[in-house]
DNA sequence: GCTATTGCTGATATCGTTGTCAAAGAACAT
DNA sequence: ATGTTCTTTGACAACGATATCAGCAATAGC
């Protein structure tokens, strides 16, 4: 116990009684190692408590055993469903996650990122929105043929490895229960245009309405960016027009919020004068009073299973996780009522 | 251009017509070379564009460039700040930041990082709460010597590296300047038992109250855990109570949240009929209407400088950050107006 | 003038793994 | 019996850096 020595592959082997190629078979879970030895070298790992070295194996085999997210998200709790996702599939499967935070803007980007891999031989990349957007990013990935799996509202790409959300079918379902319950004036605040979420939720909006006959009134229709902020604004230019819709859909909770305060600090009471729809189900919606009807999606689910795909590209042979499409669910709270009541 | 091999340091040590050793001197910095080879070391390496492989110098040098963040932390925008400063300190010194996302409970947590370390040379630790306030954690830590630095609610712990926030004396602070509003039935939320934070802005506010000879009421003083939930139903049970105050201090801006709810939904107005106070100076604050007067620290500045200190430790020699408390500021918003209102 | 010290440099061992390749033995076909 | 293939194993090089230690000038000290 004197000495704080850790203990190597060579000790296995000698108390093993085998080579240390032998011993690295079994850690690697090679084929054509007999039983017999496989089963010594085990008790010898067991015993003496062995844990391979990872620097050592990078080093020699070119992989870290470390995967990074790549994000610029101001939504933190996205972020933090996104990342927690991702740490239990690293959990499982003995990877770490190191974090790389990004500037959208940035032009060199591509070439940063690449350097980054490069430096700490990162084994994969998991992109995020608004990243995931960035075809020039994608790009320069695939050409340096680094792995990487995104996670992108769904605007059907081809390519590689992804997650996405149908935000599309979910802005459209949700603007058809809101014309169900007899809304016809109706406002939405857009996200980011260079956000290709902002698009989806936006036309999935405009598609319903438009196939109910209703029309669409572009004094109520505002471009925000997702912030609370840009939301408050937003919904004060929309109060302010001569006549109010009976609903605003934003295309987040934040930015929902933002209009609820807007609405309150005008004394518009909410729903029964002004019902107010997100987008997300942020813990904000269930915190508002009232509190706010929204689309939930299963962000974290999303995450682990992008990280799966990730693994398993990464892992060469095992098996693969395909791209999936994950479905979103309509939340229902007090903040959206029928225009009757 | 053919061959997609990276430079190393013999190439740069051919380049330069040196020896490797010489190579590793210039890029470490050490002293004993001269002017002259170091100039022409320098410029082989930018002409090759030589970078040093991490995994080598890790396996070497027994250093990974790495620290780690430990958190079990259910507040995302605490942890989001936190990340946020700890990332740009070690985008300026090349480090990078894996996440360990740990659970409280966890009995053997002490062993379990010491492997993580041992696993990936970790270089140090961040320590956040509430793990900082986990004493045979941090026992643990000392005894196998890593690095580490704790950021906390001030309980003044003489031992190694810490950043700390001046939670009493904030809690003192606000709630002496609710009782100069002339408020003197005053409900206290306080957060989980276990934390230090949560017993320390008790204390703040209990010393406060009791200095101006203003009685505790018990029916009014709750034990929430930090969420949202916690002070919402603590929120309801001190309103149920026949006699209600007139303030209700949260120990953060989570709960402060769930009060609100809870007064809303049974039509108390705010905050002309209760005022509602918090800690934190979460985004939730500014967004709620009325918004809530709250207490701020300056988080991510708090963890650039817990990053600063842990690698000042981790390089040995280089200047020394010192451990620092940091000043917290009073928010003053529409939650809270003076009783004569 | 001779030794001691200091500044600078390089040859080579080393970190702890995986990769290459060859060899030994078993199994099988002819 | 002989050649061929397949399974199992090990010796040793290699990954790309840093560490050790020795050597050689140049300077300082007496």
């Amino acid at each position: 116990m004197s000495k704080q020595m850790s203990v190597t592959i060579k000790d296995v082997s000698k108390d093993a009684n085998v080579s240390i190629k032998t011993v690295s078979r079994v850690i690697n879970n090679e084929i054509n190692v007999s039983e017999d030895t496989k089963h010594k070298v085990l008790q010898s790992i067991a015993k003496l408590g062995f844990k391979p070295n990872k620097n050592a194996q990078s080093l020699r085999s070119k992989r870290s055993y470390m995967i990074a997210l790549l994000y610029d998200n101001p939504n933190k709790h996205y972020l933090a469903d996104i990342q927690s996702g991702i740490l239990q599939v690293c959990k499982e499967t003995g990877y770490n996650l190191v974090l790389q935070e990004c500037n959208y803007q940035n032009k060199n980007l591509g070439t940063e990122i690449i350097e980054f891999i490069r430096d700490f031989q990162i084994d994969g990349l998991i992109v995020t929105p608004p990243l995931s957007d960035m075809d020039d990013l994608l790009a320069s990935l695939d050409n340096a043929k680094v792995h990487y799996s995104i996670i992108a509202p769904s605007d059907k790409r081809t390519s590689s490895s992804y997650v996405s959300s149908n935000d599309y079918d979910a802005s459209y379902a949700m603007t058809n229960e809101i014309i169900s319950k007899g809304h016809v004036n109706i406002g939405f605040i857009k996200g980011h245009h260079k956000h290709s979420a902002s698009s989806l939720r936006y036309k999935g909006f405009s598609d319903a309405v438009t196939q109910k006959n209703i029309p669409i009134n572009s004094e109520w229709v505002k471009e925000g960016n997702f912030t609370f902020d840009s939301g408050f604004n937003a919904g004060l230019e929309i109060l302010d027009s001569p006549l109010c819709p009976s609903v605003i859909f934003a295309s987040n909770d934040y930015m929902a919020a933002g209009v609820m305060k807007a609405a309150q600090m005008k004394g518009i009471k909410i729903p029964s004068e002004l019902c107010i729809i997100g987008f997300d189900d942020s813990p904000i919606a269930e915190q508002l009073w009232p509190s706010l009807s929204t689309i939930r999606q299963p962000v974290k689910e999303m995450a682990c299973h992008a990280a799966k795909i990730l693994l398993g590209n990464v892992d060469g042979l095992s098996q693969q996780t395909e791209s999936k499409e994950f479905k979103s669910e309509l939340i229902l709270r007090e903040s959206l009522i029928s225009l009757s009541d």
